[in-house]
DNA sequence: AAAAAACGAGCGAGCGCTCTCTCAGAAAAT
DNA sequence: ATTTTCTGAGAGAGCGCTCGCTCGTTTTTT
């Protein structure tokens, strides 16, 4: 507790934290007795099945290599799950509880500034996917592929994302601090310049972006987007007559 | 021909078009000497591949479903393919070549307006994207798990993309119509943008937002954000120095 | 009748998962 | 303190099954 309080984030989404909560979540599937035990060999679970899911896919992942990557035997894996999806389960289910808890508790300086707010909320899921970067590359490349559950999960956690965006952008509508034609797309455009710096950071370790460079360049970009008021009306019959008129493509 | 002036787009993407390319490039390891024949059975084989394969995964899609969704035996499938990453190495291939020509070749009177050049790669790279929606998505979610040189035209093709648009940006900014710090990153945040549109194709059906209307909505955003000058400097410190300073995660 | 195309049973490899077995160390008995 | 018993964690060969792929045969086209 007194470490975690001086390096909260790298501690509180470490592996080791994950899966202790995972644990917890899991008690009944999971054979082993030891909670020490059981959470450390879980760590190394969990951190092969993310190193191999993320490199190869999700499915091309065999569970000979997953013990092989984590120096348990077949048999000593099936003691921790009990069954393949279920680790997808185990994985998914910790991504979506920690985003939520994590964004909706913004601090109380910054809930009644909409600009703030959203700063905030830009900054705070960056760096949270950044602190569990192959979690949420995990959860974004395999959720399209797997079972009705957890795939619910994976779209409701996304509707959830939006609506904490759209109430904060209302929230600056009202208070005249933004001007935006419909809040519902806008909050849409704003999601997946949040979810580029994981799915996409291996072109911006090689270009080397810092975290604090995007963070401040998609602040930057979505303020400067909803603070003019200049360009969002007028050119909207224009801009849907841009058709193509001729075959662009021999 | 005379058919494909009248429906430009739908025509010169649909799944027998891109097919006869795909033939013309892999002549040598497709058995069926019929051109006709070879590409009729070409596009059910593809269509069946992108249909299966965008709802589990091209991993976990058997060449026994691919058989039979495409009407044709284990043996005759294999008189069109000689592998199963060849089938992958097709659609690859035929999106990274049509996304290149299509972009590269903008029309005349667009090249020496910046905003109106942005615009037209907006709109057209959305048109294509849903025009081909498919094999649009099947390249972005199956690119990372695949052979070396399968990844690295991936990654070149992003690169394009952001170079093309990097280089109109830095157009816009040399003639006084954009106001932008960092334009490289500014060009690696509009690329998502045009991307959400087929990657989250289905929330955007369910919400009722049609193409014209997202084009609109990405052409606004992106316009105000490159045009107003105020915002973009002077907070960059302050930004960055958001930083999380308790325990955001009990 | 010759050639081209399609068929589908069958091959070996490798999959997820199970099951019996070993053994270190804690607990109980001496 | 020593011996015995018990137990839970882990090992790894093996099961049934499905995978990508082949090839001798049949059907269709020319």
């Amino acid at each position: 507790m007194k470490l975690a309080r001086r390096r909260p984030w790298t501690n509180a989404f470490s592996t080791e934290a994950l899966c202790t909560r995972i644990l917890e979540r899991h008690r009944d599937s999971i054979r082993v007795q030891k909670p020490r035990l059981a959470v450390a060999n879980l760590a190394r679970i969990i951190g092969a099945t993310l190193t191999l899911s993320n490199k190869q896919g999700f499915h091309a992942t065999t569970l000979r290599q997953l013990a092989e990557a984590s120096g348990l035997s077949m048999g000593g894996l099936y003691t921790y799950i009990d069954s393949k999806p279920r680790l997808l389960s185990m994985i998914l289910g910790e991504v979506a509880a920690t985003a939520t808890e994590v964004l909706t508790a913004p601090p109380d300086d910054v809930r009644n500034d909409a600009h703030k707010h959203l700063d905030w909320i830009i900054a705070t899921h960056i760096r949270m996917s950044e602190a569990m970067q192959p979690w949420f590359v995990f959860a974004f490349m395999e959720a399209k592929s797997f079972p009705p559950a957890e795939r619910q999960r994976a779209i409701d956690m996304e509707a959830m994302t939006e609506k904490i965006i759209a109430d904060v952008l209302r929230q600056g509508v009202a208070s005249g601090a933004f001007t935006i034609d419909h809040v519902g797309l806008t909050a849409s455009l704003i999601k997946p310049l949040l979810q580029d710096w994981y799915v996409k950071r291996a072109k911006y370790r090689k270009r080397g972006t810092s975290i604090d460079g995007y963070i401040d360049g998609v602040g930057s970009f979505v303020g400067a987007a909803l603070s003019s008021g200049g360009r969002a009306n007028g050119r909207t019959s224009g801009r849907a007559g841009l058709r193509p008129k001729q075959l662009a493509h021999p």
